[in-house]
DNA sequence: CTACGTTACGAAAACCTTTTAGGTGCTTTC
DNA sequence: GAAAGCACCTAAAAGGTTTTCGTAACGTAG
């Protein structure tokens, strides 16, 4: 099994050529007979010779490697921001270094320097909420990009999901079907998603003329709060007739509670969440018209301002990427 | 920002000494005095100088770097896997490359060129589900594991959850609490996580001399199916007392059905589920007792042999780990 | 004083590839 | 017939680090 990996040298050698011609050859640049060429390849062939990264790397200074660092990718939203990265990337021929530092400074502080050290040509750094995080791009000598938790420092360059316009497409898309007396139940306050939304909700509302049905109820992100808070609505405001809740778990909790009390959605009360978590939004009963903020797109996005980042074309600032809604049955006129 | 980095050769010529003698003080090695360790350390701090992965990497052959080859990691199941890998790798001083073939093969190969020309030293091959894939490990000068999906050359090092006991982790419960008309309700029967704990509900029910309730039911992973499966149940074995089903989703959807037919959980029937798939299985009502396949400890695991393997000491054969029991209100007493 | 061991350091090779700057033999041009 | 141009190839350097071996200084034993 472990027998020497083949080198340019040994390729030139069963060539009969000399390494620069070998080298040549292979890198599909003329200055070489096509014969020449055809010998050099078969050989290659013959050798299974892979050239070794490594060595291009350390002559050219770029290893076409990328650092992703992520905050804490146990949870949902880290995820599918990675993936539309490493999409990106693959494509490009770069190669990504995975790094979790759990939500530890320390780990963070750990990695990035191993990331460094390794001559990664750029990093992307993925966050778990939509808050700002500490910025870790003064005196690094690569380009960084942050994706979904943005940058506390506005020079750096970031790519976060539209929440406010997020909320306004559900709201409007509330309106467009004739409801009225929207509320809106959300996650934490603390939670710069749950307080975007709610600035979201309060703009379209106040564009079309309306009041919104009872104060903004900030909870948590849980299926329980829905339910929980499904019950409160039902008391302070029964007239309600459409809510927009912060997430798909919560607006699964809320239909739940509210069936069990016998109102029919969506002809009693409408409900759209947000995230589009497509194994909570296809499975509710009726389905849910949710919010999708295509992460993934997030992800490639930022991975393609990264390759232009590294090409010293860099674009500063926070830029908000639109949400997309997604209409199912618990919102059908 | 770009101001070229400092090299070894830049420290030696700053501690006023030669780069032999700048490497051995870096790397903690004697021969040297401590006057001159401490020269160098100070040179070195004051270019905060980082050693340059590639060039060590190209020397000794070693690049403490490792490819994490994932099928298709859109999936629920590849992620906690990849998370104890990653882990495990991260303690070790060992970066992670990450890439997703998304099921190609295609992709794969091109995957498994780019790892090898970037000289990983090992390689991790983590699947989506626990069916075995076809083995890459033929003619590659690396050791590969394979984690969840195993591979189909038993000669190969695999690690598995062990799906048979997982059943009767979850049936052994049951008639511990006292059920005796046990039925089980499981996704498609081309999943070998189908029919492996369809074999360990066989085994437990056969060890404890009872009778399985019905049929097998064979269907999808789904929370639908779950609630489709549950209507089909109440019609063909009313006095059912406790149902294992094949993942949370179902186990939810069942739980769901059955309480708006009145039947009480877990007073008049028993609900188990699989995955411990948090989101799901804290919030159904009750909340639901359900087998841990503990992935996390499954990819970590992996991690730590391919470890071994690096250093010659590989473990062939299929390894099959535990899962645990996680007890809810779903089958309280 | 010679022979030898020890300690601390430096010169140079090695890893593998790409690129630059020639170099060789041939054909074309005046 | 000499100069110039062309096509194809090679030697050597560069990139950053580790390691091996050599060397110098110094002390100790004989």
């Amino acid at each position: 099994m472990t027998t020497r990996r083949a080198t340019i040298t040994d390729v030139a050698a069963l060539a009969g050529v000399s390494i620069a011609t070998a080298s040549k050859a292979l890198n599909g640049r003329d200055d070489v007979r096509a014969e020449t060429r055809r010998l050099v390849l078969d050989a290659a062939a013959r050798l299974s010779f892979q050239p070794n990264t490594l060595a291009r790397g350390l002559l050219s200074g770029q290893t076409h490697t990328v650092g992703l660092l992520t905050g804490d990718m146990v949870g949902r939203f880290g995820i599918p921001v990675l993936l539309g990265a490493e999409n990106a990337f693959g494509a490009g021929e770069v190669a990504v270094l995975l790094c979790d530092a759990r939500g530890d400074a320390i780990r963070e502080q750990h990695y990035l320097r191993t990331l460094l050290s390794r001559r990664v040509d750029g990093l992307i750094v993925v966050g778990e909420s939509t808050n700002p995080r500490p910025s870790i791009t003064r005196n690094l000598p690569v380009p960084v990009v942050y994706a979904y938790a943005p940058s506390e420092d506005p020079d750096d360059v970031s790519f976060v999901p539209d929440d406010v316009g997020g909320a306004r497409l559900a709201v409007n898309h509330l309106i467009a079907t004739g409801r009225s007396r929207i509320a809106h139940v959300t996650g934490p306050a603390d939670y710069k998603a749950a307080t975007d939304r709610a600035e979201g909700v309060r703009q379209a509302l106040a564009e079309a003329g309306l009041e919104q049905a009872g104060q903004t109820l900030y909870g948590a992100w849980s299926q329980r709060w829905g339910r929980h808070a499904a019950e409160m609505l039902l008391m302070t405001d029964p007239e309600v007739d459409a809510v927009f809740c912060g997430s798909d778990q919560a607006a699964a909790g809320f239909i739940e509670a509210i069936r069990e009390r016998g109102r029919r959605v969506p002809d009693d009360i409408a409900v759209v969440g947000y995230d589009n978590w497509e194994v909570l939004s296809e499975e509710t009963r009726p389905t849910l018209t949710t919010i999708d903020p295509d992460l993934e797109h997030l992800g490639h996005t930022a991975a393609q301002h990264l390759f232009a980042a590294i090409d010293g074309k860099a674009t500063p600032g926070v830029h908000t990427l639109p949400c997309r809604l997604v209409i199912r049955d618990s919102t059908a006129p």
